[in-house]
DNA sequence: ATTTCATATGTACAAAAACACATATGTTAA
DNA sequence: TTAACATATGTGTTTTTGTACATATGAAAT
């Protein structure tokens, strides 16, 4: 029963949820400071939910260098499963800008 | 982006949690004295969670009488029925003795 | 009509969560 | 080695949420 809670109660906060919602859309790892640039949000702020979501097991971290880069914590169960189709399924416009924002700034991350 | 967020802050209480999972399980509506009985919860605060549950919309109540019986509502969109399949996936297990509690009392009800 | 039962809610308080500012840590670049 | 950058966290404050007690409302039973 812990397990579910935490994970909704990680989902149900707007910053946390758009961070998991871009993570699950772009389907690429995102190094905080880019999450700062797309959400508009105090890097301060972005850390501690993402600590937040870290600890409800939803993300997962890699260094590399300067940066730190989160991504999707591999599913391993059904539940976690439904939650992320689930995610999926809100749709791009509930997300303003915020996606096109994420877009471009991946584009041009790979150049 | 609201109505996830409404949905998941509803759920990310263990209160609310087992009632939405009652229902789930129960596949009947429930009224609120026999939530307080199987939850072993007072009146007060089952009437308050009911009301967060009924706002985010999982919820809806029919008055019989004295009792106002509570059920989940119709699902219309994709995002709630996920959701309810990730809800069905939380095993018995983890509730406990409150399934087997409020199987007794409902089959004690048909009598 | 009065009591009893089922449910809801006003109010006060306590606990938890979100936020802001400053600052620390660690890494790369100059 | 110093400066600049990326990220994390300590601390204080505000906001939100959950809980408890008392009480209100409304329906059924006596």
């Amino acid at each position: 029963m812990d397990e579910p809670i935490n994970i909704f109660k990680a989902l149900s906060d707007a910053t946390r949820l758009k961070i998991i919602w871009l993570l699950t859309n772009m389907d690429e790892k995102i190094c905080v400071s880019e999450i700062v640039e797309v959400l508009n949000e105090y890097q301060y702020n972005v850390s501690r939910h993402l600590k937040i979501l870290k600890h409800a097991k939803l993300v997962e971290e890699v260094k590399e260098g300067k940066w730190v880069y989160y991504y999707l914590t591999p599913i391993k169960n059904e539940f976690r499963q439904l939650i992320q189709e689930a995610i999926k399924t809100i749709p791009e416009s509930q997300m303003n800008n915020e996606i096109q924002k994420c877009k471009k700034l991946l584009a041009e991350r790979h150049k």
